[in-house]
RNA sequence: GGACGCUUAGCUCAGUGGGAGAGCAUCUGCUUGACGUGCAGAGGGUCAGGGGUUCAAAUCCCUUAGCGUCCACCA
């Protein structure tokens, strides 16, 4: 199997092909097998337009876990899909119109449909491809759509459901109304922003008398809509003004002035005009005081006609021109700066409308107090655990949701309307004598079917689906700690609700990705970096290696390009590692395992550190923390397996013993195999490519992950002593300046100060490595080191620099002297003794006894140094 | 107003009760037959401040400060 790679790792040549083959060959499709079944369902990407980084980020970690378990044994699943997107999608193809110069009412229902179809078609190609060159192990073959047939039938039927339950609900509430969009949106669809606006302080006038009751309002416009004051009933100041009028500055027209405690008597001047159509709390004022509701704004954001010459005005025109106005006429008591927080559209970014209107509701609270006690019994186990803490914040405190938007994009509500009677019928199929009814305009929110995804995905409502028996509930979820309220909260009560269980084992919470300044990617600020132009320059392999790696659970992560080009120079590292060991194979080489039993101590010292490696990395990997297993990956290949393993063994593959040279073949050809094994879920491509090499297996993909393999204990320490003098007589020739020409020659003595003597391989070891051999030493100028667990006398001729060697023996003593005072302190501490673990007693007292051994050599030698 | 996160080497971040770590950057030496996208070394930190618990605290608790995020209807 002699086989040599190109000298330099190219990932354009590497990630050609590969994913196709892997398609062709069949590898991502769960197969019902009876191996345990494993299953995520991907967070379904919108069909709005290219992935970005966030979205690498959370498929490349879901593909780790998918490929993980795939190699485990499980037989997985991966679920492909994509999201309608609602508002986000009817918004762009909206916008593409526009261009045109069409507008969707020249379409009309069903053209404009067929429009966002074809948009949907286009982008989710984009989308696949995309996924692809990210190397995504997704099962296509079950990949669905929120708005393909079976979804929508799921939709339907848990709204005719919810609504025959009582939990679905039509009524006349004030909500937040996206005035570009001209929809509603549900509370959490409102960003809170912070703007430096007015509190306008207004004197209305008592009527009777030449009092005036100053009140103050952030939003003056909606002054029109007004219909009475509202005092505290124990105000003191204005008792004497209960059951007068006032005239509402604005429209001129007379209103009550009435009282209710909810009025905080400290808030500005104590009186409150209320605006039932407009604002939440005024609404609820008005229910119990049986107030009228009136709208004073056009769904557009426009003034309608009780806003009188401002009608047709926009709201913050008329917002200004009302001000001016009233100044002018003397009935603005003041104008304060105020700092607050204003609602703004998720989606459009435009200011929104707290509007009375009819809409659909889901009634929350029974559903919320569901997942709340499943979750406390048995709950899903958030990873980190401190955003279970979020979710359940947000259903202890959850209002209802407004389901209902105005848009055509999306699932119609399957309610209809009789002409005459008006009559509401909710129902799977439209009714008989449907030319006497209308169905509702309206659509639901996009995450309406995506709270459904879990199941609908899986067949449901067909409960006899073998999927949805086999895969419900999910093993993990993995999604972004910004979608928590979104998606997560609604899967779990819509699981709980339909499904009577919560959706998922695990849920694995992750940050956003950031720019390097640490600031979110937007598009207003252009800072958005293109995954598909990163993976251009440095491979998808080395971009995954870096999304995946790079934080600790939970954070956030910043996109540094240096981080990515450190990833490919690992990669880089392992492909020339991997070209050593190929180039080292006989033509007719076959690694067997049976060979292990035959390894040397060097091939033990490597074994045991993989030994150990798989363990952590395993474990690391079933913790969902991928960023220790990348970095004890990283450190394992490149330190133990490349500078240590590699360069030893160099040796005896340029020795004349053949079966020694098989041996320690064979053993590198196992290690690197598992490291191939244990990399290919971070970097499928460049894994793939090299195990190729290696094996006849049809895929890496399929092959199986490493596990404990050493049945027996290895003894390492003659390897880390040889490890420990390499480095000790490197640091030595550094130091003293002495040239790889100029042999040293050495004696050795163990730490009971018996002479040491190294075996034949160790021997040729260290004269390759660093030029030095056991010979005699010159006592004029010998130099005793230690080294782990021993001392190394090296004659040093002429070369030594007395001065520097002082020093530096100066700062290793400094140093001793520090660990064995702490040292010391500790084991002459009776409490210490007493109470800590007998295992860290020991532990400590062969530190001090190591540290006595090598700090008594320093001082001995550096006494004989002094004197000389 | 609540809740959460962060503060560790010049930069970006790990670590989380017993010897301060990595990558990048810096400095020194090296065309060693896998790799100069590399190899071998080195320097660099009162682990934000204060208090407490403990035999032992960068790590646990309290507190202060700064930065950040989310939630929240005060006109």
């Amino acid at each position: 199997m002699k086989h040599t790679l190109p000298t330099r790792y190219d990932h354009r040549s590497v990630e050609a092909q590969k994913y196709e083959t892997w398609l062709k060959h069949d590898l991502f499709r769960a197969q019902n097998t009876n191996k345990p079944p494993f299953c995520i369902v991907i967070p379904p990407p919108n069909v709005t337009g290219k992935l970005h980084l966030g979205h690498a980020w959370d498929t490349a970690l879901q593909d780790i876990i998918a490929r993980f378990k795939r190699m485990q044994g499980y037989d997985m699943l991966w679920l492909a899909g994509m999201d309608h997107a609602g508002i986000a999608t009817q918004a762009k193809v909206e916008a593409r119109l526009k261009e045109e110069g069409i507008s969707k009412y020249d379409l009309g229902r069903q053209g404009f449909l067929d429009k966002a179809w074809e948009w949907k078609h286009t982008y989710a190609d984009f989308i696949r491809e995309q996924w692809a060159t990210l190397g995504l192990s997704l099962d296509y073959s079950r990949e669905r759509f929120t708005l393909d047939e079976g979804l929508s039938e799921a939709v339907k039927k848990v709204f005719v459901d919810l609504y025959n339950e009582g939990l679905i609900y039509q009524g006349e509430r004030i909500i937040n109304w996206d005035p570009q969009a001209q929809t509603a949106l549900s509370n959490i669809e409102v960003i809170h922003k912070e703007v430096e606006g007015g509190m306008y302080h207004f004197r209305f006038k008592v009527v009777g008398s030449d009092e005036v009751l100053v009140v103050a309002t952030t939003r003056p416009e909606t002054m029109f809509g007004d219909v009475c004051v509202f005092v505290h009933p124990d105000d003191p100041r204005y008792t004497h003004l209960h059951g007068k009028t006032v005239v509402n500055p604005a429209s001129k027209r007379e209103m009550p002035i009435l009282c209710d405690s909810y009025i905080d008597m400290s808030f500005g001047s104590g009186a409150m005009k209320c605006t039932p159509a407009h604002d939440p709390n005024d609404f609820n004022l008005a229910q119990t005081h049986h107030l009228d509701k009136v709208l004073c704004m056009n769904p557009d954001g426009t003034m309608n006609e009780l806003a009188q010459k401002y009608v047709g005005l926009d709201r913050f025109d008329c917002r200004q021109a009302l001000v001016a106005q009233l100044q002018e006429e003397g009935l603005v008591e003041k104008i304060e700066k105020h700092i607050h927080q204003v609602g703004h559209s998720e989606r459009t970014d435009v200011i929104v409308e707290p509007y009375l209107s009819k809409q659909w509701f889901v009634k929350m609270k029974p559903m919320a107090e569901a997942v709340l006690k499943k979750q406390k019994e048995q709950g899903m186990n958030f990873v980190p655990e401190r955003f279970e803490k979020t979710f359940i914040q947000w259903l202890e405190n959850i209002e209802d949701w407004c389901i209902s938007r105005q848009l055509w994009w999306g699932h119609r509500i399957p309610a209809y309307f009789h002409k005459e009677s008006g009559d509401i019928l909710v129902s799977l199929t439209p009714p008989q004598d449907s030319e006497n009814y209308t169905q509702d305009e309206d659509v639901l929110d996009t995450w309406f079917s995506s709270a459904l995804w879990p199941f609908s995905t899986l067949g449901w409502p067909d409960t006899s689906s073998s999927d949805l028996q086999r895969f419900f509930p999910n093993s993990v979820l993995v999604t972004g700690y910004d979608i928590i309220f979104f998606w997560v909260a609604r899967m779990a009560f819509m699981s709980e609700h339909f499904m009577h269980e919560l959706p998922f084992k695990d849920v694995l919470i992750h940050g956003l990705v950031r720019d390097a300044q640490g600031r979110k990617m937007s598009k207003s600020l252009g800072n958005g970096v293109d995954p598909m132009e990163v993976i251009e320059t440095y491979g998808a392999d080395a971009l995954r290696f870096f999304l995946t790696t790079s934080s600790s659970p939970g954070q956030d992560l910043r996109y540094m390009e240096e981080k990515v080009e450190a990833s490919w120079n690992f990669i880089n590292k392992l492909w020339n590692a991997s070209r050593f060991v190929l180039m080292n194979c006989p033509d007719d080489f076959k690694a067997e395992e049976a060979l292990l039993s035959e390894a040397s101590e060097l091939d033990g010292w490597l074994l045991t550190k993989l030994e150990t490696t798989i363990k952590s990395v395993t474990e690391a990997m079933e913790a969902y923390d991928f960023g220790l297993a990348g970095s004890t990956l990283v450190n394992f290949t490149w330190n133990d397996f490349c500078s240590w393993s590699i360069e030893l063994a160099k040796v005896p593959l340029n020795g004349s013993d053949e079966k020694v040279k098989a041996v320690t073949l064979n053993t590198l050809v196992f290690t690197l195999k598992a490291i191939l094994k244990m990399l290919h879920p971070f970097m499928p491509f460049v894994s793939e490519e090299i195990y190729a090499h290696l094996s006849d297996e049809i895929s890496i993909s399929v092959s199986e992950y490493p596990t404990s393999f050493l049945t027996s204990h290895v003894d390492v320490s003659r390897v880390d002593r040889l490890t420990s003098l390499i480095s000790a007589l490197r640091e030595l020739r550094l130091s003293q300046n002495i040239k790889k020409a100029n042999d040293l020659s050495i004696q050795l003595q163990d730490d009971q100060g018996r002479p040491y003597t190294l075996s034949e391989m160790e021997a040729d070891i260290l004269v390759k490595m660093v030029n030095s051999k056991e010979g005699e030493i010159n006592p004029e100028g010998a130099l005793t080191l230690p080294i782990l667990s021993a001392s190394v006398i090296v004659s040093m001729h002429e070369h030594m620099d007395v001065s520097e060697q002082v020093a530096k023996l100066e700062g290793l003593k400094a140093q001793l002297e520090k660990e064995m005072a702490r040292s010391k302190a500790m084991l002459s501490n009776e409490s210490f003794l007493a109470k800590a673990q007998p295992s860290k007693v020991e532990a400590e007292k062969a530190k001090a006894s190591e540290y006595e051994r090598q700090y008594e050599t320093i001082l001995a030698q550096l006494t004989a140094l002094l004197t000389r």
